[in-house]
DNA sequence: GACCGAAGTGGTACTAAGTTCCATCTTGGT
DNA sequence: ACCAAGATGGAACTTAGTACCACTTCGGTC
């Protein structure tokens, strides 16, 4: 039911766009009001972080089954081949997994910019310290560390707010960060 | 002129909240109209935004500052002294600050909330193979492992779609998170 | 000093998301 | 056949955001 709803949604959005596509659209190609919509869904982007949630679960799953002797970071690795790994087998495989998550990434929000604001402000600097390469995807490292880097602020931020400032906020930032320290290489 | 509207925006944001805060509201305080407000601002958000790309420019000039000789991630650790480093010389500080950041997160968007979907599912497994602390803040580390991850699959796939799928999205996935790979305890 | 064009401003009306409330229909049990 | 409950649809409302138009104001020109 959710899930025919959720079909004839995504149909639309891959034809119009998810903006140019109204929530009584959806509504009425699937055949119920628009009111019975926002009964289901709530909001229309609903419909996206829904999906976006299962794969989340199976990712999970995937995770859970590695290898206990496994370190952490490769589990990770190795989990998100459910989504990076190009599969043979299914008719339209991670491509469009992607662009739902790339979809997913643009469209909510502009939480997404300013991280991509801090990530286009801090990456040429950091770039240019891993030394000049300028290849296409050569500022690719260079945005790895940058959005990692403010993945473990926000974590810092979040938990800091949790226990009430009583840890000092730079206490727990050196042990978000200390947790990530890759052996990177000196400066060029 | 922006700097007036905003100030006044934050006094009403801190004292309502930011969903209960209308923007005629906000106008009206200000002295000027909706309509006015919306050429100078374009959305409500962006007043918020703003703030945070005031202080993405500071954390890029401490990160500019630093020695040539500081491996990238270090740099990345100083420059965000900027906003971690309680400030002993200013009024209220680093919390309003952290509080902002904080609220910019949960305000912006469900991009925020799959985010943390993401990482409320995967984090309990990760903090058991970092081994069995239940500390109050003992998963922040789990937790700083697991976005940023996350932020390199983001990195990767961005970069992907940006040469149309011609290098494999496994192998940037592998550069970005080989760029972060710490040494991680083995699993227990 | 009157005139004029440009830019900034406000007002009105619109679309669309999301909420609330109420009326209606269906449906399962008595 | 009846009735109560839950699902559905409709209408009205609030708010963000957009488009358009009218008004003012102000610097320059004749």
């Amino acid at each position: 039911m959710r899930a025919e709803v959720s079909e004839v949604a995504f149909r639309l959005f891959a034809e119009q766009g998810f903006d140019n596509t109204t929530v009584e659209q959806i509504a009425a190609e699937a055949g119920l009001s628009r009111t019975t919509f926002f009964r289901y869904f709530g909001t229309k982007e609903e419909l996206v972080l829904g999906k976006m949630a299962e794969f989340g679960h199976e990712v999970a799953a995937a995770l859970a089954a590695r290898p206990e002797s496994e370190r952490p970071w490769e589990a990770l690795r190795r989990a998100f081949d459910l989504v990076a790994q190009p599969r043979v087998d299914e008719s339209e495989p991670s491509m469009n997994l992607m662009q739902l998550f790339s979809d997913a990434c643009s469209l909510m929000t502009r939480q997404w910019e300013k991280e991509q604001g801090w990530q286009s402000i801090l990456a040429p600097e950091i770039a240019r310290r891993l030394g000049g390469d300028t290849d296409p995807a050569g500022d690719l490292r260079a945005r790895a560390l940058v959005a990692s880097a403010i993945s473990c602020l926000d974590a810092a931020a979040d938990t800091w707010r949790a226990v009430d400032g009583t840890i000092p906020l730079s206490v727990l930032l050196d042990q978000a960060m200390d947790t990530l320290r890759a052996a990177n290489p000196t400066g060029h």
